[in-house]
DNA sequence: CCTTTATGGAACAGACGTGTTCCGCTATAG
DNA sequence: CTATAGCGGAACACGTCTGTTCCATAAAGG
């Protein structure tokens, strides 16, 4: 994928505070003008627009930057260790590290969906493995679909994050209330 | 706040169908035009402008009508009665049946924060009770605060229903499993 | 029949975001 | 010192959404 003419250093520099800040900004306002942004990575939108002609070019760059974090979250997580509901448990922590990149793609999941990650039906392979290893293992309750226990891990993941920007709570009690209701919510009812 | 002089009826009508188009129409995507919100409720752009003269003015009637909408829904939950975990998750199912009002609320929140509704700390009083009386009846985790369990209820209705129209689920199903999990997520742990 | 009420459509001006071009500035490498 | 790379700002055209005005039409009531 990477073209034969290597980038300056400055470029690659450039180009990643522009993607940072896009994520920062974007996660806070999916509306957020190309303005916004410039001003947030501290350049001008002319630069912006030297290294992304159109806001497509942002966005398509932003996506691959999405799925080459979440790839490498879910890599830590060491999924296939363990039982599924600690796997999960231990995706959870790595995912709520992504801070602002959760609230980006909670609320625009197409810019993710499009990409070639999680083409299956709307849910990536690894987790859905991971579930059926916890109901195998009596650690998920059976009657929770893969696909419903990935809408209640993000839905989870954004309300701890947002939880935390609202509140004066501290980063390490947000993610622990996190786990905790999460934990609950896909346990095998007695 | 009623003024004075009364409203035709075709009037009211015309009225509360651009409102209920408006919360589809913006439930489904939050920059929606107010052409689009027209086409929806089946009237020119121009008489849109007739009853709500700015578009700020027609988030305002939205800001009411929500707030109506939720507290219909609060009164026939009977927040007071049964334990705590029974109480909300009767409010759950009530909730639930606001349908595209979730998403606006879930994706706009500061169009009912502002209004009076949940005027304290961001959690209205009726839910912080009841999630007190449930720390007192060992319905609800104790570890859980008030705020933070309102956050599950939103989180998990969003998630619900957008399963819902992602999924080729019924609405009781898709109902079912957010009790379950937000059941599961309050539970005090052994 | 004629007036009131409610409406839709065309047209317009203003504001705003976008994408582009052009020029000037600064720093660094040669 | 000079040439190049990288950047910022001003300016412009273009499209879209908004808010407004004006006029025509259809239905209902007196």
């Amino acid at each position: 994928m990477r073209v034969d003419t290597q980038e300056s250093g400055t470029r690659t520099r450039t180009r990643q505070a522009i993607i940072d800040a896009a994520i920062e900004v974007l996660g806070q306002n999916a509306t957020a003008t190309l303005g916004e942004i410039a001003a947030a990575a501290d350049v001008g939108r002319t630069t912006l627009h030297r290294y992304f002609a159109e806001r497509s070019d942002l966005l398509k760059a932003l996506s691959a930057e999405g799925v080459t974090r979440l790839n490498r979250a879910a890599d830590n997580a060491r999924l296939d260790e363990g039982t599924g509901a600690d796997a999960l448990r231990r995706l959870c922590h790595e995912y709520f590290e992504l801070g602002s990149l959760l609230s980006l793609i909670f609320s625009e999941p197409q810019l993710i969906d499009d990409a070639d990650w999680s083409e299956r039906g709307g849910c990536d392979p690894q987790l859905s493995a991971l579930v059926e290893r916890g109901h195998r293992d009596g650690t998920i309750d059976p009657e929770l679909p893969a696909t419903w226990v990935q809408s209640v891990l993000w839905s989870q993941l954004y309300a701890g994050w947002s939880y935390l920007a609202d509140t004066h709570i501290s980063r390490y009690e947000a993610l622990r209330l996190v786990v905790r209701t999460l934990s609950g919510a896909i346990a095998p009812k007695s």
